[in-house]
RNA sequence: GCUCAGGUAGCUCAGUUGGUAGAGCAGAGGACUGAAAAUCCUCGUGUCGGCGGUUCGAUCCCGUCCCUGAGCA
């Protein structure tokens, strides 16, 4: 993605200034932030939850070679694939990283499609102490045995306080909240009601939404995962296969990924492949749409520049 | 040409012992507090292939025509 863009204009770069491009996947974000290193002296840090793994950059459109040696990139696979990465994890690597290339003098250039990790960065998380381990297997179990329906009714015997917070069939906060409640003794309900810790309190964040309507986007997420293909996704998809990894892992959620294994299993034509992985590529840059185009305007104005 | 099976929502199909029909997928909108490229919520009128007939009433029964698939010639 490195069409030309219009590079924005930054006036009054502080020592503390975080430029923050947000927009969905094929939007050319990467191609923006490259530029924006380029001219302003930044390093571009990864703002993105697939681009993190190792093994996959191809499925997951990840700055190239090339790109990586005109500007300095950060956070781009530094994970396993067999990682369970979160935005737990990414965060204080993305603090840590910006407050590095604040003392080099450097202006931080964070972009991605994770809203989730784009927020938590700019406003802050929940104080909530990290799951242990052993409190994971056990909702795990829970889970595997009744199923999302078994857990929730679970979670609505301990905790109706937190079972109201989420949907019955949402399993991943019908998850979230046993594991909280567990490991804690306290509710969501009750977490939530804690003021969000900030990593980076009173930093000057400017955001620079990144919002091409679907229509477009669509287009080009079709044209880019031909691409992909022509680089050899299959073939990194095959690697990746190898390492007999479930499926459950983020790194093997990565869009591509299942529809080019169902490939791989004869499970389909590779034609079928192709399309799904397409159709998926744009019903997620559609959600993407809807998270930026509804959350960023809750942020302070100040730091969404206009779109 | 004959026989059989089909022609129902954009797609794949279900269904109505005759009272004008419903799922999945796609699509649209939305949510999102530590798996987020994840996870989830809401939204279903379409000459039920055409034309006739029977009937108070047909998408459903009968006739005929058209189209698709399979088989037989």
């Amino acid at each position: 993605m490195s069409e030309n863009k219009l590079i924005p204009e930054l006036t009054d770069i502080k020592d503390n200034t975080v430029v923050v491009i947000a927009g969905p996947t094929a939007s050319g974000k990467s191609g923006l932030a490259l530029e924006v290193a380029i001219r302003y002296n930044g390093v571009v840090i990864n703002a993105d939850a697939m681009q993190v793994y190792r093994k996959i950059p191809i499925i997951t459109a990840a700055p190239t070679v090339a790109d990586r040696q005109k500007a300095e990139h950060q956070l781009y696979e530094i994970f396993e694939p067999d990682k369970n990465g979160s935005v737990a994890e990414w965060l204080p690597l993305a603090a840590a990283a910006i407050k590095e290339v604040w003392q080099r003098n450097k202006l931080p250039v964070v972009v991605g499609g994770t809203g989730f990790y784009i927020e938590s960065l700019v406003g802050g998380v929940s104080p909530i102490p990290e799951t242990g381990s052993e409190t994971k297997e056990r909702i795990a179990a829970v889970l595997a045995d009744g199923g999302t329906a078994g857990a929730y009714e679970l979670l609505q015997k301990i905790d109706p306080a937190g079972a109201a917070m989420v949907k019955a069939g949402d399993t991943t906060r019908v998850r979230r909240a046993l594991e909280i409640f567990t490991d804690t003794g306290k509710s969501i309900a009750e977490w939530f009601k804690q003021p969000l810790v900030r990593l980076l309190p009173g930093t000057d964040f400017r955001i620079i939404p990144l919002l091409p309507p679907l229509n477009v986007l669509e287009d080009r997420c079709s044209q880019r995962f031909d691409m992909m293909m022509h680089e050899g996704a299959l073939e990194e998809v095959e690697a990746l296969l190898r390492l007999e990894l479930p499926d459950s892992l983020p790194a093997m959620k990565a869009i591509g990924v299942p529809e080019l294994k169902d490939y791989l299993c004869g499970k389909c034509s590779l034609e079928e492949a192709v399309a799904a992985a397409k159709l998926h590529t744009r019903q997620y840059a559609k959600r993407q749409l809807t998270w930026f185009r509804n959350r960023l305007r809750k942020l302070p104005a100040e730091i969404v520049a206009p779109d």
